[in-house]
DNA sequence: CCGCATCCTCCTGGATACTG
DNA sequence: CAGTATCCAGGAGGATGCGG
């Protein structure tokens, strides 16, 4: 056992144990890791274009994380005020800052589902 | 957009949208991000010197991060038959092969939090 | 020392319907 | 097209007490 120092964190008021589990609370939420994919390789998408990319999530919670992910200072949302309504979404710079960990995230996902798991294709 | 490709992920009996949602499953859990950090830094732990690195963590939650892990496949648990009873923690393999991420996430984590947060010393 | 068993609360996320 | 609004079920996680 190294340093017995105990401390914790407070970002916009709430509180963490430890900068990983500071990490873990700005990334997780059942979709935000896909979303996330989708918009480190698009540049901008439409909520439209979102929600085919992801065709089992809902209005709603697609809404709900994009908006999460605003608060977080993850993404932008521009709005043109037009009718029908046209919204973009695109990675902000602390949004391209989590882009490794994404990929690793993702890397590592993909090596575990190949050795023990099973990949199955939706037509 | 590129491929159009749908699928989906089955690894022991648990359904995932994408391998970044997989991965996250693995380590999301209020605590498991600490402990691995402590079992990172110290081969083997004593269920007790968890206890003790993780002040504000309760025995139930402990046991059952722990048990979870176990069954991820990240850790060891090998118990000492004597009384009274010893049991020390360890990483496997699999666990080691997270050890990039959970750096990662802890220095991005500390970043954020001076850039954006409050460090606060327990005594 | 290292747990397990209960009970309880809050929050996440799903289903569905409606709107500017 | 891009959202709200409501309702609801399940699970995560906290508090407390007991046990080998």
């Amino acid at each position: 056992m190294k340093a017995k120092l105990k401390y914790f964190i407070e970002v916009k008021g709430e509180y963490y144990n430890c900068p990983i589990e500071l990490t873990l609370s700005m990334i997780s939420g059942k979709w935000k890791g896909i979303i996330l994919w989708h918009l480190i390789g698009n540049d901008t998408l439409r909520f439209n274009e979102l929600e085919k990319a992801i065709p089992s999530i809902s209005q709603r919670m697609l809404t709900k994380e994009l908006r999460e992910m605003e608060k977080h200072g993850f993404i932008y949302r521009k709005v043109y005020p037009q009718v029908p309504p046209k919204v973009e979404y695109s990675l902000s710079d602390l949004g391209r800052s989590v882009i490794p960990i994404i990929k690793s995230l993702s890397e590592w996902g993909s090596n575990y589902a190949q050795n023990c798991g099973k990949i199955y294709i939706k037509e």
